[in-house]
RNA sequence: GUCCCCGUCGUCUAGCCCGGCCUAGGACAUCGCCCUUUCACGGCGGUAACACGGGUUCAAAUCCCGUCGGGGACGCCA
């Protein structure tokens, strides 16, 4: 299962064996570092929309500079993991169609977490906190400020942490966020390259995000967070900087909603001697009520799947969601993925919060459960319950991409894609007829679902019920559209069924009647669609044939008298 | 409450770093016209934005300060 590729680590051996001398060696080295990137979800839900982005920004900005793509599953959270929800997400990512290179699950790898943590602690930057979890909570998020550490904790000596720890009593693992007034504790600050340094007569905590620039935070705004928690389990800050470093992650790309994490983040990366990599925020998803998306309040619009049920391609998606904080400077909106890969560049991500524009439906939040955080049951999930989702529940861009995409598709590969969704409503169509009925829709649908509504009179043996009024053309009456009926129905049997014929016929039959062309043609659609706008009349008889053809014209003759 | 981030048409954005080519460009949506047997596609055009207030400057969307507004983070969640 992991695949394993390090082709820069061979290489470097190679070097060894062929005696290159060292400072040209560290040279090469630099330059043939390959980015490493990854995208950690972790599986407490279905996969978000704004999951969705931070993992194709990944996998772009990897694949543009010919990188290392990594899938790990940050699933440190015992309580709230579930197999279900690790199933969504590799469902959703399935779907995207965009491949990684390793993957990687933390909790195979708690061993590698707490040695990081030990370790940190033998260096004096981490003590224990043997107060009970949760305690002075209340007062925590009050009016007082930022909760800076546990009374007491912090100094304990060590011979006492040791002999408490020792006699079983429960503890916490604090990291020790460098104090102003402890600057000569025992710790290894000061060495460069070091984070932690003073600006304007305070010790402060600075990294450099490629997105948001130079970012420096007073060390007295970072509280003692926790590395292990009591029950030995390591905490997320823990966790995926020790995967980061151990994994050699070159580049953090994700939310912004951990750009203050980071800088707890760099203050492990250093306590653990690693160098922490280059981080680049991405501006968060919002809803147009301005809040985060949320599946709670938001309903279906926030997962990725319920895009795929109502018939996006993911090329389509992936190029919307690249177009939310990202642009490529020029102009161009409509980008295939291969020209996003070419065009991607952190440079071109913007700083500040992107609307998905959805209409908010009432029906979202009640088909949203309780809690909010939960997947798609099957029965949700399947294409035809989300038929409910209707078709403003989607961003106009999104729709106005799909549509693109889809025509830019060609017709056979549209069709191939239109087949399974037309068999699954229980309708028997031969691969030829899809293709003939897909160059007929493919400018007239947004989403792939839309064949359903838009294509059904080609598949169904009966009609649905329709108006008779519908008949009726414009400036005419029952009569007019019994008139120019029977006439094609007369006609009709002797005419060839292809375009050229069908239409020389028709017009001269209505020349004939003394009608417009719009006024014979209109009840003639209307017999064989049941609706009035559809595709273009010829082509549309040409592939119902003629005896269904004739067959709509004589029901509608019926219904007229 | 504390800290961090953000603020250009309804929405996504270009321009901002390196002030003048900006009477602010593009796209979606919207409205109108054209094409047309309906619908759609396509073509043409319209409406529509530099949050506000002060500076600096010959000149500010672009630089500085302040105000207001929005978002995020402050857990033994991730």
């Amino acid at each position: 299962m992991w695949l394993l590729r390090e082709p820069w680590l061979s290489l470097l051996d190679a070097a060894f064996v062929l005696l290159i001398p060292s400072n040209f060696l560290i040279l090469m080295a630099d330059s043939i570092t390959v980015p490493r990137v990854r995208f950690a979800p972790s599986p407490t839900g279905f996969l978000h929309v704004g999951s969705a982005r931070t993992f194709i920004f990944n996998w772009l900005y990897a694949r543009h500079n010919h990188g290392i793509m990594i899938l790990r599953l940050d699933d440190t959270d015992v309580e709230r993991n579930t197999q279900q929800s690790v199933d969504s997400i590799f469902d959703g990512l399935k779907w995207l169609n965009l491949n990684w290179d390793e993957e990687y699950k933390q909790s195979d790898r708690l061993d590698l977490h707490r040695k990081t943590a030990w370790a940190i602690f033998e260096k004096g930057l981490a003590y224990r906190d043997f107060t009970p979890a949760h305690a002075g909570d209340a007062e925590k998020s009050g009016a007082q400020g930022t909760w800076l550490f546990n009374p007491g904790a912090r100094e304990l000596s060590r011979a006492e942490s040791d002999r408490r720890a020792a006699s079983g009593e429960p503890f916490a693992l604090r990291f020790r966020v460098p104090r102003e007034n402890e600057a000569n504790s025992p710790t290894v600050w000061g060495q460069p390259p070091s984070a932690v340094r003073f600006a304007e007569g305070k010790l402060c905590v600075h990294f450099k995000d490629s997105v948001y620039g130079d970012q420096v935070k007073a060390a007295d705004d970072i509280e003692d967070f926790a590395l292990l928690r009591s029950d030995g389990m390591p905490t997320y800050h823990l966790a995926s900087c020790a995967d980061d470093a151990d994994l050699r992650i070159t580049h953090i790309i994700r939310g912004q909603d951990h750009l203050t994490n980071t800088f707890k983040h760099v203050l492990i990366f250093e306590a653990a001697g690693a160098t922490p990599p280059q981080f680049a925020h991405l501006p968060l998803l919002i809803a147009p009520d301005g809040t985060k998306l949320s599946k709670r309040r938001h309903g279906p619009v926030v997962s990725v799947t319920t895009y795929r049920d109502a018939g996006f391609l993911p090329e389509a998606f992936i190029n919307f969601l690249c177009l939310l904080g990202w642009s490529p400077k020029n102009d161009r909106e409509n980008l295939s993925l291969q020209e996003l890969q070419d065009a991607f560049s952190l440079e071109g991500i913007n700083r500040s919060n992107a609307v998905v524009n959805f209409k908010e439906s009432g029906s979202a939040v009640s088909s949203a459960a309780p809690n909010g955080d939960v997947i798609p049951t099957a029965r949700e999930a399947s294409g035809r319950n989300l038929l409910l989702v209707t078709e403003e529940t989607f961003d106009p861009k999104a729709l106005w991409l799909n549509a693109e995409h889809i025509r830019a598709l060609p017709v056979e590969s549209l069709s191939d894609r239109l087949l399974p969704i037309v068999r699954a409503e229980g309708w028997d169509v031969s691969p030829d007829k899809m293709l003939r009925v897909t160059s007929l829709i493919r400018e007239r649908i947004k989403l792939l679902r839309d064949v359903l509504t838009t294509a059904n009179f080609f598949f169904v043996k009966q009609l649905p019920p329709y108006d008779s009024a519908e008949l009726i053309p414009q400036k005419g009456d029952a009569a007019m559209a019994l008139k120019a009926l029977m006439r094609a129905r007369e006609i009709l049997p002797n005419v060839e069924f292809r375009h050229d014929p069908l239409d020389h016929a028709l017009r001269t039959a209505a020349q004939e009647l003394g009608l417009k062309a719009g006024q014979m043609f209109q009840p003639i659609r209307v017999a064989v669609c049941g609706r009035k706008n559809a595709p273009p009349l010829f082509e549309t008889l040409e592939v119902l044939g003629r005896e269904t053809t004739l067959d709509r014209i004589a029901q509608a003759i019926a219904k007229l008298q």
